[in-house]
DNA sequence: TATGAATGAGGCTTCATTCAT
DNA sequence: GATGAATGAAGCCTCATTCAT
C-alpha cells in the first residue's frame, strides 16, 4: 500500500522517507531507530528529514494518526453497511487481514505496536477498539450477543485478530490471513454470540 | 511478589535495582529506560547497576528468562495436574489473571510485551504459548477441541487473555481480573471446544 | 609539516582535530589522551571527532599509517639513490634528523614512541627499520659492512638515530639535529663498517 | 628476579600484587592498567592494593624508584672496579643484558619503557645514562674516548643497548643477549673509542 | 589484613537537531 | 529543497578509590 501523502508528494524525497521511518519504527520501536537510520535507508541525508517534519517524534505521530485515521475510516465504511452482526463480524475480520497481507509493516505499526512511546494526541485518534465496540453495542440491541460484559467481548475479538496477526509473523501460522478470516470470524461469534 | 534472587541477595542493593529496572522497563521499554533512571529509582549509583549485570541488556534479558522461566514453571504445576479441557483452560486463564492482579508489572513484562527488544537468547524460554499449545493438543486427542488449525486456536486462547489484561490496563476493564477467570475461559471453551 | 588530508580537507575542523591528537598522543599516549582534550586543544566540540573517524583508536592508528608510510616512502626515495653506503647511512641519519627539527612532535609520533597501544594493523606498515636493514644488506655485498648479524648491526644504527633523538627532546642535547648527521653516521660507520 | 621487598613480605599478598602490577604496566602501560586487572592477576581482591600502596599512581612509582635504584647501584658495582675503558664498556652492557636475560620484564619496565606516565619524582633516580655519562668521562681523561661530544656519545651507546633488546622482544634477535655482550661493547667501542 | 559492593567522576560514543553552503 | 559537518546533551559504561563487614 502506497502511504499516504496529500499533493506534497511531487518531486520530494517524503515518500521514501515515511516508508524508511515505517519500516524502522516497526522493527526495532520508535526510540531504537536513530534519525541516521531513516536518513540512511531512505537514501537521504539527515538534514532533509527536518524539511518535513519539525522532529523525530513529530514524524513518528503523524505517521501513526494520518494512516490510522485513514484505515479505520476505511473500515467502517466497509464493516458498517452490512445488517447482521455475524456479517459485520466477519467483514471486520476481513478487513483486518486483507489490510495485513497488503502491507504487514503499515499494519504492524497501527494496530500491533502497543506504542507506549507515543503522545497523548495519537491516542484520540478512532481506533479498531472503537468500531468493535459498536458493533457489539448493535449485536447486543439485536438479540445477537449473549449476555456478559461487552468490553470484555470487545477484548476477546480484538484479541482474536491482533494475536492471529502476530502469530502469522512469527512464523507460527502461514500463508495469507485472508484466508482465515471465516474461521476467525466464526470463533469470535462462538465466544460471544448467542 | 518479590523477584527472585538465588542467595546473593543479602545486603545488596540487586533487588532494589531489579525492581525498578522491571518497573521502568514495562512503562517505557528498555531502550527508551536510561541506566541514570534505573539508577536514581533504585536510589543507587549508576555504576552499582554494573556489579550486578554487565549491560543494561544483560539485566534486561535476565530479569526476562529468570522469571518467565519461574512463571511457566508455577503454571505448569497449576494447569497440567487437572485431567479435563475445561478445567485447565480455566486454570490457565486463572493462573494468569492472578499473577496479574499480584505483580501486574511484572506480568506485563513478562507476557505483555512484545519484546523486539530482547535478544535471541530470551526466545528460547518455555512461554505460555507452549503451554497452551500442550493443553489444546491433548484437548483434541480426547475429543474436546473442534476441528480446526490447533496453532489458530492458541492464538485465540492467548489473544483473550492477554488483549483482557491490555484492556485492564487501559482502564477499559476494571476491578481485580481474577474475578473474570471463569467469563474468559467458557468464552475460550465456546470458541475452540465441541 | 601539514599532516596529510586527502582532499577532503577543505572548510572541515579535520586538520585542527589531527594536529591536536596527534600533540596530545605524542605528549601523553594514546590512551591517556580523552576524546576532550582533544576536542578542547583542537577547538570543536567531541562529537565532531566522530564524523571523521569511527573511534579514538581509529584515529590513533590511521595518524600512525598515513604519515609513517608516507615519511617512509620520502625517505626511501631520498636515501636509495645513493650508490655508496657510507652515504646512504648519512643520508638516512641527516632524513630522520630533518624530519625531527620539522616536526618533532610528528617524528615522536612515529617513530620514538614504541606503540604498545597501537593495533595490530600498525605494524605491518614498512618502517625506518625495513630501510636500514636493506641499506646493510646492500652493504654486505658491495664489502663495505664488517663482519657481524646484520640484524645486530642495524639495532645499533636505529638505536643510534632514535637515541640521539630522545636525548634531544629531554634537552640532554641542544640544537638542531641535522647539524649532528654527519657525526652520527660516522660513528654509525665505525661501529658496523670495515 | 624476586622483586624487592624490604622485610614487610611476610604473610602478604603483596609479592603477588607487585609482580602483577610490573607485568601489567609493562604489557600495557600504567594508564591502560586497571586496578581490577591487578587484583585479578595477582589473585587479590582490588580493595587489597590500598593496603600496601595509597593510589595506583604510588604503586607504580614505587615500583620504579626502588628496583631501578637497586639495579644502578649493582650495575656500578659491577662496572666501575674495571679499570680500563674497555673492559667497564663490556662490562656495562653485559650487566645490562644479564639482566634482560634475567627478568626481562622488570628490565623493560625500568629501562625500555619511557615514563611519561610517571611523575617527577621518578626522574631523580640514578640512571643507567648517569653510568654512561661517568664511563665516557672518565675514558676521555683516559685518553680512550676520540674527540667529538661526549652526551652523543652516550646516546649512541645507550641507544645500542637499548635498542638491542627492543629487537630481542620484537623477536628480530633471538636467544640470549649476553652472548652478544662482546659484539655490542665492542661496536660501541669502534663508534666512540679512539 | 582482606573483601567486594558502592560511589562519583569522568571516558567514549551516539543522538536529535541546527546551520552554512 | 538538500547536504553533511558540527553541536550539546545525554547515554552507557569504566575507573580509582572508599568503607562496612
Amino acid at each position: 500500500m502506497d502511504l499516504i501523502m496529500d499533493d506534497r508528494k511531487r518531486d520530494t524525497k517524503l515518500p521514501a522517507i515515511l516508508r524508511a521511518a515505517l519500516e524502522l519504527f516497526t522493527e526495532k520501536g520508535i526510540h531504537a531507530t536513530t534519525t541516521k537510520d531513516i536518513a540512511r535507508r531512505a537514501g537521504v541525508s539527515e538534514g532533509a528529514l527536518y524539511r518535513h517534519y519539525q522532529s523525530k517524534q513529530e514524524l513518528a505521530e503523524d505517521l501513526y494518526i494520518t494512516h490510522l485515521s485513514y484505515f479505520t475510516a476505511q473500515l467502517d465504511r466497509t464493516v458498517l453497511p452490512h445488517a447482521r452482526f455475524s456479517a459485520r463480524l466477519e467483514a471486520l475480520v476481513d478487513g483486518c487481514f486483507r489490510f495485513f497481507d497488503e502491507d504487514r509493516t503499515l499494519f504492524t505499526y497501527l494496530i500491533l505496536s502497543e506504542h507506549n512511546e507515543l503522545g497523548r494526541t495519537s491516542k484520540r485518534v478512532r481506533h479498531l477498539r472503537h468500531l468493535v465496540r459498536d458493533i457489539l453495542t448493535d449485536g447486543r440491541a439485536s438479540g445477537d450477543v449473549r449476555e456478559g460484559d461487552l468490553e470484555l467481548f470487545g477484548a476477546l475479538v480484538i484479541g482474536a485478530i491482533i494475536r492471529v496477526a502476530i502469530f502469522r509473523i512469527y512464523g507460527l501460522l502461514q500463508g495469507d490471513l485472508r484466508g482465515r478470516s471465516k474461521d476467525v470470524a466464526e470463533a469470535c461469534l462462538r465466544a460471544v454470540g448467542k
